[in-house]
DNA sequence: TGGCTATTTGGCTATATTGCCAAATAGATA
DNA sequence: TATCTATTTGGCAATATAGCCAAATAGCCA
């Protein structure tokens, strides 16, 4: 693995790590609506504030979201519009798995 | 989040944060190409067999890959072919992080 | 200014991940 | 069987992550 493709890879999976999380997930698709204030999300999540302000920041560290503060409020947003397609082949992975453990029922073990 | 969502949620990050190291998307990419068997993968790599063989184990683990043992070797595979396209998404991020890095480039800091 | 709300940061503990070595396991073959 | 190669597993130390509380910061408004 040269330097160059090690440089890459560390990239990417610098994206993936941060999105590697159901919370952050979950505020990917909350944003994916419409933006939202840190406030709203800590609602929805049910977590402590400081906990979700911290997945925001790893969220905006890695470059998928923005924020923008208005008044005494932060608003984050989806920085690329893509990243929700992105999960075609996330479900199609699980649906494999889903499937493979089905036909698993009633069969012999090996 | 209720329950259900949770649950998705949790899948996906699962999936997510098994691809998400340099070293398991190497083996992605690798896999994408062909089959192969994990003395190959290694010596690509560059790191210990055990090491590996774990990271392997952990695809494996997500749904990722699966292994097909023949003679004294094992061969791994891509379980769903579509794992590479899902990098568009992760590679307009990492475009719109350096553009937006390189705008700041003698801009007056804020 | 003082008090209120919203958010971030520091600090801590618990838990998870990574990567190496050593040992165990499994197949091939002399 | 003994031995070789390929692979996995156990164990360990170093490092990273997650989530909570408490404290700091920032904007709003009386």
């Amino acid at each position: 693995m040269d330097q160059k493709r090690k440089t890459i890879l560390d990239a990417r999976a610098g994206v993936l790590k941060a999105m590697a999380h159901p919370t952050r997930l979950f505020i990917i698709e909350e944003l994916e609506q419409a933006e939202r204030c840190v406030c709203d999300l800590t609602k929805q999540i049910g977590a402590d504030v400081s906990t979700v302000s911290k997945h925001l920041s790893v969220l905006k560290q890695a470059g998928i979201v923005v924020d923008d503060k208005r008044g005494n409020q932060v608003f984050y947003r989806l920085r690329v519009p893509c990243i929700l397609n992105f999960f075609g082949c996330v479900e199609s992975v699980l649906e494999t798995n889903a499937r493979d453990r089905s036909e698993l029922v009633g069969a012999d073990m090996k």
